[in-house]
DNA sequence: CTTATAAATGTTATATTATTACATACTGTT
DNA sequence: AACAGTATGTAATAATATAACATTTATAAG
């Protein structure tokens, strides 16, 4: 059976502007965005981020401080995450590619380490900004 | 023949001051450790920073928001970085793995895009940490 | 229903990280 | 000397994130 993860009010307005952005949103801008909702503090933004990011409906995109919503079910977890990211227009997708995900989670580093997280950032030119 | 990057006043003096240190340096603490050799605002300290993560001489933690010194002559061009980070002790290497990162130099996406830079942050517990 | 506990909220203030704007100086090349 | 590129100095401000404290709501047990 799996966790059931009722949002709280206002994580669930936050989560539905995030989700149907097309590109990450940053902090002041989702608040901007909610404040006629009633959201009226930075601290209420970050404390829903906070918990969207633990239970994996969201993604922090650490090199630009910004989130953007899971585009993968699966990986609710949060645990193991790929990006891909246009240094021209800023695009940012969700890579999910088992492979990848496999080869990650079962890295051992030299000195016999493994991790139970990654974060793992691509950066390159799109499609549509490569060809022009 | 190899590019020169000789460093300047005070790109040497923040440079030294990282690759001194033992964990990575957050930026207004650099400065505080370097007011006493002039550097005065943090402009000049992140312009220092910028300049040092281009030629690859540190490289920025993104998920914290701190700098570390280059432990890998060879990634001088800064374009493909990857981190091992203990959750408890805040402990970050650089980690050298030539398959590695031959893998993810060559991944290609589902859409076939190929990526000429990447940044990799693994989290877990260091030996240390684990044993504990 | 009552009590206990954890999770979420509201609000103010403040800390931390990073950039804009503008003036000046240094370095190497022609 | 003239030029271009890089680096510096300084002040102000923008953008990102957290601390502290009071209150409320949801969940579960007794
Ligand atoms: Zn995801
Ligand atoms: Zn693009
Ligand atoms: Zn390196
Ligand atoms: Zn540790």
């Amino acid at each position: 059976m799996e966790k059931q993860n009722n949002l709280s009010k206002n994580q669930q307005i936050i989560f539905d502007l995030i989700d149907k952005s097309s590109e990450p949103m940053k902090a002041y801008s989702i608040l901007f965005n909610v404040q006629k909702k009633g959201i009226k503090a930075p601290l209420q933004v970050y404390r829903a981020l906070d918990k969207l990011v633990k239970i994996g409906k969201i993604h922090k995109i650490e090199s630009r401080n910004a989130f953007i919503a899971c585009q993968n079910s699966s990986c609710q977890i949060s645990k193991a995450t790929a990006f891909s990211i246009c240094e021209s227009c800023e695009k940012v997708s969700e890579i999910s590619n088992s492979k990848l995900s496999k080869y990650l989670s079962n890295f051992v580093d030299e000195a016999g380490m493994k991790y139970n997280k990654y974060n793992l950032e691509f950066f390159g030119l799109c499609k549509k900004c490569k060809s022009t």
